[in-house]
RNA sequence: GGGCGAUUAGCUCAGUUGGCUAGAGCGCCACGUUUACACCGUGGAUGUCGGGGGUUCGAGUCCCUCAUCGCCCA
């Protein structure tokens, strides 16, 4: 055995060291790896795959520390535990940080260097990154199943994809279609409006006038429009003005008249000026507008300055009276509201952009122009026709793509598009009828109202980073062409329909439904044939190929791969015994912002693959902010790596803050400060120095640099990390755990297994295996409800106030007695294992260490049977609740001794006695709290140096005292020798007047007829005896002031 | 503009179906190196529970409203 003593035992875990070999012995020990031909029910989490992009933050931390005490909990109890692991290829935003930096370090576009060697280097920053996330995930101790890592581009996923795709597209779910996307023009991709972003910026607003063609007598021959991006008017094709102006503005005027009732004064008076407006256009500007709505209806047209291309009036609502002149220019191809109008008005729809964001054929003469030279030639021409009237300033609310910061340019282009309507629904079902439950159930009504909307999905990407879409197309000229060509694709592949799958797209028929006008010079096929199937035969997309077919160049949204991950990772579509095991998976967890994108799509992707929902509860966690309620980013540089928290408070401390964090309701706010590498000192960061490259200290002065740094001086400085005290709590909280254990470690000498019988179990056994078993019972519950925050609230209390405040010190005492020490080494043991059990799935690397040094004192343990400690704790049972263990009397009574401790403590300190001075002490109280509490008087000794002179009913206060009551029985310490009388007299007297002031309001409650007749029964019962013990303590006080004064 | 959430001690947050004499950690104050732990121990101070109305015997908790902040959708 070996020897523990004050010496040989480190006061704190070095966790530094022995994080690695702890986790390394898991591995080699296969702790991590699920056996799909286990006996064992399943329990499988997939990771949400942490994006190539970049290293893992904060927010990651929490996502996965959660999913970890999740998996590990679950191991524990028995089941065959999966924690699938991988990482996604996030297309858009990995190929646009690998763009940005070649173009920052080389100077150099995607397009110098070629699709395949641009593909290259993604490749190796996702190798780059891959390992650097998975390595920042293992430090934190996460037990996913090393030997499963996948990646949503590798082999596997990309069959699951490929299958998927084919699927869908035979059935019809798959269409081509021209919509008006968000256009980036840097990265030249449509990117999704989750990729957006919105900025106010200072622009202008400019006025201009176009010509009315013939007008008829009496008619205007001029109307008014505005715009923020005068460029656009070469791709108008009409202008609009209300149908019905003269209610539209009543409508206005009454919600407004409305609104001014329910304001305060201040906002009347703006509220009135605008009805004021209102109606001054009514006179002004309305019978103009009812003019030229009768014009539209005539079928009058406009002609568009520049390019004398004849325009559309057309009546629609989207045209305001109560704004500007009434009438707004519609570009159907460059605005998604005009875009509606287009499509409700049967409007041609004219692209004037490239893809690069320069003009197109269609602008005519501002062809080749890019858009801000385009529309300073657009002003200056139109102004030199006359046709500027004025220009305003205004703020604009500009979309920038998020991942190239460029502005979005609204573009109308070719895109493949899923069908949402039925697949949808079935995502729908599975959470309205509970299949799939999502916590905090709130984010339900996100996830069924967007569903609801049963949106198309876009899922073309002009990248080159992803999973090319595996279409082959060829156009036909005519009926003939595309009859010879059918028949030679079905020769071709033997017409094998369950591998290769065929539409025809009839290119006029679209182009009529959607009146697209094409750039000039594009030929209009007749047909097309678009071509897929269902793996990577290279022999048949050859043959496609020199069939003249071209295979699609864009690739698919991530998110389309995402969808998959629950079964893709499992290796579906292979029949694997994983997938037969593992599938559906049990839980997801999440952060909410993805809700949407990915868990709704992985639900409807996971029924229509699989038939079975992916997994059957989700939960959504918080998210966390840095002091300031901003979310943590690199690009504000208030982003916290895990490591630099690793490092200073160690994993376990990581994990145990954040999942003491992770509420139910509440984002996480986390100050962050840097962390001065000379001095060691914290500083708070703040909005100004987190932009610094180099940050000076204000402890010692000497300097440090931040994450900016970038040039040859500021690198020469050493790097200040940046973390949060707030994981100081739960650092110093393993470190009790630590010194507790030691203790235990140190007073197990001679230990030997037994059973424990409950007839030798000490008052104070009772109690702790009592709260044990509450604690075990809370602990559970509130994990397998994910209430994180709770249970690790819980263990941080009993751990701290109970087990070590407490039992540990109740257990020095009886370690010094031969007689006792048997069975108290034997219930320390036990409560020791219990707890470390209960801590390990939160702080897995200090559990694990104190669990291998205790298997070396006590190896076997328990308490009414005794059995062999498993080698690791990994693979130790969880502990389940013994309910006949819990005892509320037993619980009652030691807080009584807990309170006359406190009673003797408090005394003490408000007196200033100091610590080692002996105390006399009596205690007036019942027969029963004497026949409790007086065998507990070594405790009184050795927990607050207190002897006591007399327990009973007969207990007379003693002539100059200091008391404290508690509850029925009260505390008096002699203080002939020590004492402050006036201190003591005031005390008193503040505390009479508190409570005086306590029983005159329950006496108000109490005399209140309603009270005492509507209130339950047990509510007022309980009022009743909170007053009889507030009249009892001030009596009590009143009693000791007497005596005081007279003393 | 619509939806969701938040607003409680100096800071970060708990507070179940209304019964509260409103809690915790950090910080602060006092005392203390009592052999598990100073990353500690003992004790203490600190709140118009965002503002205003309402329901109720009773509101931090329920309803209405306003304000501020955050997120999602348009």
């Amino acid at each position: 055995m070996q020897d523990f003593s004050a010496d040989s035992f480190p006061k704190n875990f070095d966790f530094g060291n022995r994080q690695a070999e702890i986790f390394q012995q898991w591995k080699s020990d296969r702790r991590f790896h699920a056996d799909p031909n286990s006996e064992k029910d399943p329990y499988t989490i997939v990771i949400p795959p942490p994006n190539v992009t970049g290293a893992l933050h904060l927010g990651h931390a929490l996502n996965n520390t959660l999913q970890d005490v999740q998996i590990r909990m679950k191991r524990m109890q028995g089941f065959e535990a999966l924690w699938m692991p991988g990482t996604d290829h996030a297309g858009i935003a990995t190929q646009a940080v690998v763009e940005r930096r070649l173009k920052e370090e080389e100077g150099k576009t995607r397009h110098d260097l070629g699709r395949e060697a641009l593909v290259d280097r993604i490749w190796e920053w996702k190798d780059q990154y891959e390992k650097r996330i998975l390595t920042q995930l293992q430090t934190m101790g996460s037990s996913c199943d090393w030997d499963r890592v996948r990646f949503t581009l590798d082999p596997i996923c990309a069959q699951a994809v490929r299958t998927t795709f084919f699927d869908l597209f035979q059935k019809g779910l798959i269409y081509r279609g021209k919509r008006l996307v968000n256009w980036d023009t840097f990265l030249q991709t449509a990117v999704s409006d989750d990729e957006v972003f919105h900025e106010v910026v200072e622009g202008h607003f400019w006025h201009f006038k176009y010509s009315v063609i013939d007008p008829k007598p009496g008619e205007p021959e001029f109307v008014t429009v505005a715009t923020t991006r005068p460029e656009t008017m070469l791709g108008d094709t009409a202008v609009a003005v209300h149908p019905d102006p003269r209610s539209a503005m009543e409508k206005v005027l009454a919600e407004l008249t409305e609104k001014k009732q329910a304001v305060g004064e201040k906002d009347k008076e703006v509220i009135q000026s605008q009805i004021d407006d209102i109606n001054e256009r009514v006179e002004t500007i309305l019978p103009g507008l009812e003019l030229l709505r009768d014009m539209a209806s005539d079928g009058r047209k406009l002609l568009l300055p520049l390019l004398n291309r004849e325009l559309e009036l057309v009546a629609d609502s989207w045209a305001k009276p109560e704004l500007g002149s009434g009438c707004v220019k519609i570009t159907p191809a460059h605005d998604p509201n005009d875009y509606e109008v287009g499509k409700r008005q049967n409007l041609p729809m004219i692209n004037v952009l490239n893809s690069d964001g320069t003009l197109n054929a269609s602008a005519g003469p501002y062809a080749g122009l890019d858009i801000k030279a385009a529309r300073q030639r657009v002003v200056a021409d139109l102004d030199s026709q006359g046709l500027l009237i004025e220009v305003e300033d205004r703020e604009i609310d500009l979309a920038h793509s998020d991942r190239s910061k460029t502005p979005i340019e609204p573009m109308l282009t070719d895109q493949w598009f899923v069908k949402m309507d039925e697949l949808a629904q079935t995502a729908m079902d599975a959470v309205s009828d509970g299949r799939v439950q999502i916590f905090p159930e709130r984010y339900t009504k996100g996830y069924l109202d967007w569903l609801g909307e049963k949106r198309d999905w876009p899922v073309s990407r002009q990248l080159w980073w992803g999973h090319q879409i595996p279409i082959w197309s060829a156009s036909c000229s005519d009926q003939q062409d595309l009859d010879d060509r059918l028949s030679q694709l079905e020769s071709t592949t033997g017409g094998d329909a369950t591998r290769l799958s065929h539409q025809v797209e009839y290119t006029a028929e679209l182009n009529e439904q959607a009146r697209v006008v094409t750039e000039e010079g594009d030929e209009i096929a007749f047909a097309v044939i678009h071509v897929c199937f269902d793996n990577d035969d290279v022999v048949l997309a050859n043959a496609l190929e020199s069939a003249g077919f071209i295979r699609e160049e864009d690739v698919l949204d991530t998110w389309f791969s995402s969808a998959l991950w629950p079964h893709s990772t499992l290796g579906w579509p292979e029949k694997t015994d994983e997938l037969e095991k593992f599938y559906p998976t049990s839980t997801l967890i999440t952060s909410r912002d993805i809700i949407t994108l990915w868990v709704a799509r992985m639900v409807l992707m996971g029924l229509n693959n699989m038939g079975e929902i992916p997994f059957s509860e989700v939960f959504i966690h918080p998210k966390i902010l840095d002091g300031y309620g901003e979310t943590m980013s690199k690009s504000k540089g208030n982003g916290v790596d895990p490591l630099d928290v690793i490092e200073k408070f160690g994993a376990d401390a990581l994990r145990f803050g954040l999942a003491h964090l992770t509420t139910e309701t509440q984002d996480v706010r986390m100050p962050v400060q840097f962390e001065c590498p000379h001095c060691n000192q914290l500083m708070d960061q703040t909005k100004k120095n987190r932009e610094l490259p180099v940050v000076e200290c204000k402890q010692c002065g000497n300097s440090f640099r931040t994450q900016w740094a970038r040039t040859d001086e500021h690198m020469s400085f050493d790097r200040g990390p940046v973390v949060s005290e707030r994981f100081e709590t739960a650092r110093n909280f393993c470190n009790k755990l630590w010194n507790a254990a030691r203790f235990v470690m140190m007073n197990l000498e001679g230990y030997e297994a037994a059973p424990v019988t409950d007839d030798e179990l000490a008052f104070e056994d009772r109690w702790l295996l009592s709260r044990l078993n509450s604690v075990t019972q809370q602990v559970t519950e509130g994990l397998e409800a994910y209430k994180y925050a709770d249970s690790a609230r819980v263990l941080y209390d009993f751990a701290w106030d109970e087990f070590c405040s407490f039992y540990v010190e109740m257990a020095k005492a009886r370690f010094q007695d031969e007689s006792s020490r048997g069975v108290a080494q034997r219930v320390i043991a036990h409560a020791l294992d219990q707890l470390l059990r209960l801590l390990h799935p939160v702080i897995p690397f200090i559990t694990e260490e104190i669990w291998q040094i205790l298997g070396t004192v006590a190896p076997v343990r328990g308490l009414a049977t005794v059995e062999d400690a498993s080698d690791s704790i990994m693979v130790a049972s969880w502990p389940l609740a013994d309910e006949a263990r819990i005892d509320t009397v037993i619980e009652e009574r030691f807080s009584r001794f807990q309170g006359v401790l406190g009673a003797l403590r408090e005394i003490r300190s408000r007196q200033n006695i100091a610590p080692r001075q002996p105390l006399e002490f009596s205690v007036s109280c019942g027969d029963d709290v004497v026949s409790l509490l007086q065998p507990m008087e070594p405790f009184f000794q050795s927990m607050a140096h207190a002897s006591s002179v007399q327990w009973g009913t007969e207990v007379e206060p003693p002539a100059t005292n200091a008391a404290v009551r508690v509850d029925d029985l009260e505390v008096f310490v002699d203080l002939k020798d020590f004492i402050d009388v006036d201190a003591e007299i005031a005390r008193n007297e503040k505390l009479m007047e508190k409570i005086q002031g306590q029983i005159k309001g329950k006496e108000s409650k109490l005399g209140n007829e309603n009270f005492v007749s509507r209130a339950p029964e047990e509510v007022v019962a309980r009022e009743r005896e909170s007053l009889e013990k507030l009249k009892a303590e001030l009596a009590s006080v009143e009693t000791a002031l007497e005596s005081l004064k007279a003393g």
